[in-house]
DNA sequence: ATTATATTACGAACTTAATCGTATCTCGTG
DNA sequence: CACGAGATACGATTAAGTTCGTAATATAAT
């Protein structure tokens, strides 16, 4: 009742590579590496492991033709941000996505982060208005 | 550099009986089992043991002064979901909160909701003039 | 006091996550 | 064609989380 096709939780380790996924596209075990390695200390064969474990899981694709195989993100950043607050809203939040909002809100906003939320809630609200 | 006294993030088990105890308020192994049985078939022990590792965590206090100990949530529902919202605003959002808010607002907030929100922009600003 | 009952304490089993060393494979170059 | 560099595959280890059975303990009832 959770488990389906497209909503496998990452974990931690697995959203790193995730992000480096998302903000480099296409790349290999070595480019994620190299990347990995700029903030943290991790073994080449951990970071292959990992994208194999999410291989598996299809949180990643891959490409096979070239020696070096290719990683992509299976899904956009916007989908799995997503999933992760729908995961949050129900764990933690009693399913109500306002409350985690207004939470959020309480804890740091600056002021022209506050105006582009109001612009946002404006389009919100003519989008419904159309339909 | 993030295993603070306060700030130690709570399994998704823990996460479950810290929601029954911010409900229930300090209750018994014996309450929190029956509540946690209305939706899942958990073992006694089970949440006996949970709550136990709780307590060295210090993610609860408990009252031995009876021989059913009383545990309680030692921090409020308020902060800890704080402290989860800033753990994913850094691990998916890439430390923006107003990223996450307004993805969170186009997943799902109705009418009612989006007035709550404009109110609560509304109030953070004028403490902001305050100060 | 003895027994029954309710509770805590302890520890084992199983699972998942994370890490890495070693073995194996592949391919370009001499 | 042999070799070496660079890649993947595999398996072992460690740690954390979850679950629960059994032992030990404390309280209440007979």
């Amino acid at each position: 009742m959770a488990r389906d096709n497209n909503d496998i939780k990452p974990t931690e380790a697995e959203l790193t590579l995730l992000n480096i996924l998302w903000k480099l596209g296409p790349a290999t075990v070595r480019q994620v590496h190299e990347t990995v390695s700029e903030t943290q200390k991790t073994g080449y064969t951990t970071v292959l492991k990992i994208l194999q474990i999410m291989h598996e899981k299809a949180l990643v694709i891959r490409d096979e033709s070239n020696r070096a195989h290719v990683y992509a993100a299976a899904n956009s950043e916007t989908f799995t941000q997503s999933s992760l607050l729908k995961d949050l809203v129900s764990k933690a939040f009693g399913g109500s996505t306002s409350k985690l909002v207004m939470r959020a809100l309480n804890n740091s906003t600056s002021k022209e982060e506050i105006a582009d939320i109001r612009q946002l809630l404006n389009e919100i609200e003519e989008q419904e208005q159309e339909q």
